[in-house]
DNA sequence: ACGGTATGTATTGCATGCAAAGTATGTCAA
DNA sequence: TTGACATACTTTGCATGCAATACATACCGT
């Protein structure tokens, strides 16, 4: 979705992007324009406009000096979730229409229950970094099987806005043992193309997400 | 939401996309630094760090040579109304749910009864920018009742990324008839504090939006 | 000793400079 | 007249410079 434009201002957007979602920034921790610069090798200017870019997504707040990075409260995160169950519900929905209308090729099918043992797997070896980045594959080919490039990027956005505060507590083992079964139930009804279904399991998922969530800030 | 943090650079962003929302370009038009910084008064850097930001909203698109306006395809404008669809629909069915909940104020709902005749005024002038200004502004009430402050940035997002590219065909007799019909809909069924009502009510509204829509490009 | 003030320093924000890249134009030849 | 090539110009992209601002610290007065 996002262009790869050549410029080093794309790479460092990028970059820290990448970074903040990942969560290599605490929140609340002031970045300064001159700390990045000499950490990436280039000038101010690219990281300004970098900055910019990453205010407009809510990744970092402006600070009295230069910007912050964003902290979750416990109340914006039960609004980010909430949009993030409707948002993931649509995307099964419309992926289930797309496999019903025979315009989801079986692969793609196929690769989402791969995914789904994929986090099985990664959330028995108890390491929450691999079972978050599982989770979040299983999610992103979910979103990819809508079909819609605005809602798979409006995803994205909310993905990484919960991301940088956030740590998936997929070692709690109430929520461990839930989680396949629920990501099955998903998979299944994208399978069977039957989209209400698909609709209010991604929906019920997320809200059972949204009680496992535990902030960092 | 939007802050607005003293510095031109924020000034200049919020001014191009005002502008470009308000359809002030064509779609495909090429913006160069240099005109846009004589035309703001401003130097090339800022002007820059909002191109920027325009980038990731997706209402400029890279170009061989900087930016071009961004443009709808018809398939584009059909997933944006998908997911429109779902976003308004969920913010009808939050503030339906605060209505229920009495969180919301009773001024609060008597200004989108207010709203809707407004729109109802202004689609009997016959003047289409009236109109979907009035318009506009009834679903922007509908969004900020909901609660959501992610939600309503996300509608204002998928709002700016249409009218770029759209003048709403409000002067269509037949879209001009039932109008104000469906927005009663959705308005009663906020008031009567009925989230699935206000739900189905705002999908079948915006469903019938695309329908009526009309690209420009 | 404590508070207020003044100075110094770190950092932002914008403007400008300079090099690279690509496009348009003009000229020359066939 | 048309096509190809060379040249000049427009425009981007990044780096740096300079002024403004706010914070920290140290000094002085009470």
């Amino acid at each position: 979705m996002t262009d790869v434009q050549p410029g080093s201002a794309q790479a460092v957007y990028m970059a820290l992007r990448r970074r903040l979602s990942d969560g290599a920034y605490a929140p609340g921790q002031r970045l300064t324009e001159m700390a990045l610069a000499a950490d990436l090798g280039v000038s101010r200017t690219p990281v300004r406009e970098a900055i910019g870019r990453l205010l407009t997504d809510g990744l970092v707040v402006p600070a009295v000096r230069g910007v912050v990075v964003a902290a979750l409260s416990p109340t914006e995160a039960e609004h980010l979730f909430v949009l993030r169950a409707d948002l993931e519900a649509l995307a099964a929905e419309l992926a289930a229409g797309r496999q019903a209308a025979g315009r989801l090729a079986p692969a793609e099918v196929d690769a989402l229950d791969d995914a789904v043992d994929e986090v099985e797997a990664a959330v028995r070896t108890h390491d929450p970094r691999a079972s978050a980045q599982a989770n979040l594959a299983l999610h992103r080919a979910i979103g990819a099987a809508a079909g819609n490039p605005f809602l798979e990027e409006t995803l994205h956005r909310v993905w990484d806005r919960i991301a940088v505060t956030t740590v998936a507590n997929l070692d709690d083992p109430h929520w461990a043992g839930a989680i396949t079964e629920q990501h099955r139930a998903i998979v299944s009804a994208i399978r069977a193309g039957d989209p209400e279904a698909a609709r209010s399991a991604a929906k019920s998922h997320i809200e059972a997400a949204r009680r496992a969530y535990k902030p960092l800030g």
